[in-house]
Formats: structure tokens, C-alpha cells, sequence
DNA sequence: TGGGGTTAT
DNA sequence: ATAACCC
């Protein structure tokens, strides 16, 4: 079958964007049913970072200031939502249902996955020119409302992805009680920009013809997925600020500005072209845990918040069952401008014996792990000096697979294999059994 | 402006 | 190790 896709792929693959609306709070309401219809934020320090859309109508908006959400809405709900541990493990609930339809599932953050449908829809097709059908219904929107064309068999597959995403908002629905919107197009670029077309749970396909359309109505070439903060005022100082500009901007002054890659990716995604695959992405690459706050400026103090990160993230990569071959510090010093860009990091290889009995049973003698985070800190910062942090940061990441004899639960690859988009339990059988290996 | 993530160089 | 990107 594989053959067939890459003979096909010059015709053209069928990608769906999936996008989770209002993600925290909505994972929030289900904690908290009474919350369901009240204006509810989720706050990060002095942030709502994301609300319901109960508290949009009434003015609150992403990344809000609590004090501004507060006086725009004085009877918002916030709820913290510091610990993403609820998120995280939702978060991964979607993309493995999502996998119970098709191996090639991509995450973007919590609250996106990208599918690759083709093979799908190609099954699909098939089955349907045997029962000699050519019609089938659209679902949900088609973007600039173009008409179809049933003898174009592009349009017929993006047909046909079009009730593939509904039924996967229908699973996300019926099985974990999440709502959200989804974009069907012929790449990622596309799938992702039409899925946000009509926003709260609804769905929206794109048709070539479109695409142009879609590409011309991003105001700003920020708005492309790829072009960034930086990338934006270097294209900026060019004077290329519209979608248009990028186009036509000559090829080699662009290759010159931002390097010979970037440059090809980036005017070949101002056309709406993108051929990147969708790499399914499996379990996570890293593990982390920071926490921002005001001021930490001696050694004791910087100890204790590793201290505090730390028994959180054992707790995952224990749960995980893989082992973490490298640790990396990551501070942020106080600057009155700039917030954002000075990050510096240190990392070493995590020495196996240190991290072995560590996710055990989790009261463990911590100390040598903090130890040598505390060396790593002390490359950073020379502690005779006054320093002012404002973050800390914990990562294991280089994960490596336990030998088949000593394993936990590995809840990612085993059940992509195992269940078939059935009706029955869910879950709970997951859980009991990494904990049951796990001890 | 949070608390995460990824890939490229 | 950093810099860029994503949410």
C-alpha cells in the first residue's frame, strides 16, 4: 500500500489539522463541570493564558493580563493552571485516538496534530467507485464556499477527508468530551491556516482553487506558520511585508538575507506550498520543568527550586520508562528590557547510576542529581558575583529505551497497534498497567 | 507574558 | 549551546 501513496504522491496527499478550542479551559471545565457556564481563565502567574468562550464574549483575551481581565470582566473565574500535568496527559489522550485512525499523527504544543489521511481516503475512494457512487456529502465548511466539482477526483478526496475529520471530531467528542476545529487541505500549511477559518467547533475544507484566496487573505506575513518574530523584522527591513511582497521578492537577495533554505522554504510557503511530511512524533523527546518568578539571587535559593522541579519531573520520566542520558540547567537573568530572549543553558551527560534508582520509589536521596545541576548552574553564574534570575529550568531529554526485560509502560507505540476505533473501555486499562509494572 | 515543546546550525 | 520556530 505504501507503494501506491508514493506513486500517488503527485497527486496530491490529504492532511487534517486539528485544533482544540480554548484547550486549558476546557480540560478545566471538565475537571469542574460548574464551571462550564462561567467566564473562566486560566492563569499563569499574572497571566490568563487562555479563557473559555464564555469569558471572550465578555472581553477577556489570550495572554490577558489578569489585572486588565479583571477589570474588562470583574466576574471571571480564574483557575491556575501553572501545573500543565492535566493538559499534558489530555493532550496525549487526543493524539493517541487520533492514532487509533492512522499512524501519522504530528503534535504541534498541546492542542494541534496534524494527520495524514491519504491512505484513508484512498481506501475510501476506492470502496466507493466499487459500490459506483460518485457523489458523497461535504462536512462542515468549504472554504470561499467554492462549488464542487464531482468529476475532479482532487475534490472528491478532499471530500471525503472532510468526514474523515468530522469523524474525528465526533471521537474527540464522544470519548473525551472535547470540542475543537479542523482544516482539510492538500499540505500542512494549508490544513493549518483553513482550520481556523470558522472558529469554535466547526471544520472547514480547502479546494485548490482556494488556495490563493486563503493565502491572500493572511494580513501580514507573520501569520504564516514558519515565519516568525525574527524572521518577520529581517523580511521587515527588506521591505517585504505582505504575503505578495514575499512572492515576488528576487529569490537570491532572499537567499543572501536568511540562507539558502529558509529562503526556498519560506517564498515557496508564501505561495501555500509545503512539502513537508507529517512525522508522526510518538512520545515526547524531553522531559522539563521550569518555574518563573520575581527574584532569586543566592545559591540556597537557587537550590531550593531545583529541589522543588525536580521530584515532578522523576515522577514523569518514571512513569515514561525510559532513561534520560543527558541534564540540562536553563536560567533567564533579570533584564528590564528584553525579557524574553536571554535564556542560557548548560547540559552534561547524566552519569546512568545517578538517574537509576531515582524514579524508583520516589522518597530517593536526591542530591547527587542536584549536585550536579548545581555544578551546572555554577558555569553559568559566578556566585561570588550578585546575580538576579527570574527562571529556572530543568530538562532530561536523550531518552533511551530501558532493555525489554526491566520495562514500564510505554502507553504511546503499544497501543497504536492495539485497539481498533471500537465502543468499549479506554484508558483505565493503560494506567493499570504501567503501574502494575511499574512497582 | 507562561510553561511547555521541536528542529537546525 | 544557542537560536529559531511552534503552541
Amino acid at each position: 500500500h505504501s507503494k501506491c501513496a508514493s506513486a500517488r504522491g503527485a497527486v496530491g496527499r490529504v492532511i487534517v489539522h486539528v485544533d482544540l478550542d480554548c484547550f486549558y479551559a476546557q480540560v478545566e471545565m471538565i475537571r469542574n463541570p460548574e464551571l462550564r457556564d462561567k467566564p473562566l481563565g486560566v492563569q499563569q502567574k499574572s497571566i490568563v493564558v487562555t479563557c473559555n468562550y464564555e469569558a471572550r464574549r465578555l472581553g477577556v483575551k489570550k495572554l490577558m493580563s489578569v489585572k486588565d481581565a479583571k477589570e474588562k470582566c470583574p466576574q471571571l473565574i480564574l483557575v491556575n493552571g501553572e501545573d500543565l500535568t492535566p493538559y499534558r496527559e489530555m493532550s496525549y489522550k487526543v493524539t493517541e485516538l487520533l492514532g487509533e485512525f492512522c499512524p501519522l499523527v504530528e503534535r504541534l504544543g498541546f492542542d494541534e496534530n496534524f494527520v495524514d489521511i491519504t491512505e484513508i481516503v484512498e481506501q475510501r475512494l476506492n470502496q466507493l467507485q466499487q459500490s459506483g457512487r460518485s457523489r458523497v456529502c461535504v462536512s462542515g465548511h468549504v472554504y470561499n464556499n467554492q462549488a464542487l466539482n464531482w468529476r475532479d477526483t482532487t475534490h472528491v478526496r478532499l471530500v471525503i477527508g472532510s468526514q474523515v475529520a468530522e469523524e474525528f471530531r465526533e471521537a474527540l467528542s464522544a470519548r473525551l468530551g472535547l470540542t475543537g476545529c479542523a482544516g482539510v487541505a492538500s499540505n500542512k500549511l494549508l490544513a493549518k491556516l483553513v482550520s481556523g477559518t470558522f472558529k469554535p467547533n466547526q471544520q472547514t475544507v480547502l479546494l485548490p482553487e482556494s488556495c490563493r484566496d486563503l493565502m491572500r487573505s493572511l494580513d501580514g506575513i507573520q501569520k504564516v506558520p514558519g515565519i516568525g518574530y525574527k524572521t518577520t523584522k529581517r523580511l521587515e527591513a527588506l521591505g517585504v511585508e505582505s504575503m505578495c511582497d514575499l512572492q515576488v521578492f528576487p529569490p537570491a537577495t532572499l537567499e543572501k538575507e536568511l540562507g539558502a533554505s529558509v529562503a526556498q522554504r519560506l517564498q515557496k510557503l508564501s505561495y501555500g506550498e509545503d512539502d513537508s511530511p507529517v512525522t508522526p512524533s510518538g512520545p515526547p523527546q524531553s522531559f522539563s520543568d521550569e518555574d518563573s518568578f520575581k527574584k532569586c539571587s543566592s545559591e540556597v535559593e537557587v537550590k531550593e527550586k531545583i529541589e522543588e522541579l525536580l521530584p515532578k519531573l522523576l515522577d514523569r520520566i518514571h512513569k515514561d520508562g525510559r532513561q534520560p542520558r543527558t541534564v540540562r540547567l536553563t536560567i533567564r537573568q533579570f533584564s528590564p528590557t528584553d525579557r524574553w530572549f536571554n535564556r542560557e543553558s548548560r547540559q552534561c551527560p547524566l552519569p546512568p547510576h545517578l538517574l537509576q534508582r531515582l524514579g524508583k520509589e520516589s522518597s530517593n536521596d536526591l542530591s547527587p542529581l542536584v549536585d550536579l545541576l548545581m555544578k551546572l548552574f555554577r558555569k553559568m553564574i559566578d556566585v561570588d558575583l550578585p546575580f538576579h534570575l527570574t527562571l529556572l529550568s530543568v530538562c532530561f531529554s536523550n531518552l533511551k529505551d530501558l532493555p525489554s526485560s526491566k520495562q514500564g509502560s510505554i502507553g504511546f507505540y503499544l497501543k497504536q497497534v492495539s485497539p481498533p476505533a471500537g465502543s468499549g473501555k479506554r484508558g483505565r486499562e493503560v494506567e493499570d498497567a504501567s503501574r502494575a509494572e511499574g512497582t
